[in-house]
DNA sequence: AGGTTAATTCTGCAAGCGTATAATTTCAAT
DNA sequence: ATTGAAATTATACGCTTGCAGAATTAACCT
């Protein structure tokens, strides 16, 4: 840890690129704020879990807060980003892009209590800094529209429509289960079955939307 | 906070029951979570909070996280019991009763960035933690199986009925829609408008079971 | 090969942390 | 009034924290 360097000898090192050493900061800090929470995410963990000795953190950013905010932004784009992944993956069938989406949602490795500390970790800092804050109402705001676009078209194809106000409705219902069920599987793992949270996903949402989206 | 005494006066105080101040404790502890987060939670915020010296803490409590579970447990307990007292005075309408339950989960005083905060705040050591994670377990599947209660009751009064295996799932789609919206809505307060949680929460869950629980 | 630059390590510091313990003060019983 | 017990304050200690600045070394350029 911090012991008197007792050997006489300077550690040897790579120089890395800034984007690389930011990069490697960055997602050391994330799995010291996963693992031991806020008070678990010091200047001088994060620089041992990154291999590097404390004084790099303070030459890549000013402040340790600093840090900390990179790092919730690299959270929040991740996590979007690789949900866009996911569906691409789906055909074309509206109905089918939409079960795609809700499954993914609710089945490792959406689900997983290191996602949700992290999302945990910073949520006092969203609700302090307004530039978190920014971030985080976008970021939520981006998923839940990308889902109502998912509706709206399943909607289509079942032969039904529904206008703006009704469409914003469903798909704050549907985000809701969604995010309950992440919830609720996230922090109580083992108090669900293998497959019972998607199961239970897909039938609410079929029930909310006026769709079967379960195959019996 | 912690300045050298230089009038050389003791300050004064008054002796407390060893009830109330425990209690003026954990609420004072609560109080220091919900506005700094974990962090700000040090043993000198939280005993300037309540009005006395870091030392009583350690009167009260064996070590500061022995004070931080008593807190977190008080947080659970409270959380709980105001859902029951709101219940209490909906009348004996089974149906109504869950329409009560439901409405006031996810409204203001329930729905608040303060508690979303405080919960937020204690997830990590919830974690880790083998006797929280028990405290949070029973908390959880209490409340759930209080409103799978509610559920059989409504959905008998519609003259239906449903297995044990069909009622628990139905009971976490919609525990699952009001975690939801309760996290969105304590989360992001200023995206919803004044009575938009409760209507749909109550069309969501009512699509759910099959039921008419909102009047249109 | 040698020199330059800046990425990295090293050392140190002041402040804050949780905790231990001794010194006081309050309050109830007498 | 006096005393006794325990609630409360006060002080101190050892550690950790974030941050600053000087010293060193790796890599690139000529």
């Amino acid at each position: 840890m911090g012991w008197p360097n007792v050997s006489g000898q300077r550690r040897t090192f790579r120089r890395e690129g800034e984007a690389q050493r930011r990069e490697d900061l960055v997602a050391a800090a994330l799995d010291c704020i996963a693992a031991g929470g806020p008070l678990g995410a010091t200047v001088r963990a994060i620089a041992e879990r990154a291999g590097v000795t404390p004084g790099l953190i303070r030459h890549y950013f000013n402040t340790k807060e600093d840090l900390i905010s990179a790092a919730y932004s690299a959270l929040m784009t991740g996590l979007n980003t690789s949900g866009a992944l996911g569906l691409a993956e789906a055909g074309g069938d509206a109905t089918a892009r939409l079960v795609a989406f809700v499954v993914s949602a609710v089945t490792p490795p959406v689900v997983d209590p290191r996602a949700m500390a992290l999302w945990a970790g910073f949520i006092h800092m969203v609700q302090r800094d307004a530039a978190m804050r920014n971030v985080h109402s976008r970021s939520y705001l981006g998923y839940r529209n990308q889902l109502q676009r998912l509706i709206a078209a399943a909607l289509v194809q079942s032969g039904r429509a529904a206008g703006e106000p009704e469409l914003r409705r469903l798909a704050i219902a549907c985000n809701a289960v969604i995010d309950g069920l992440w919830l609720e599987g996230s922090a109580l793992p083992e108090a669900f079955a293998a497959d019972e949270l998607p199961a239970i996903a897909l039938t609410s949402v079929g029930a909310i939307l006026g769709l079967q989206l379960k195959k019996d």
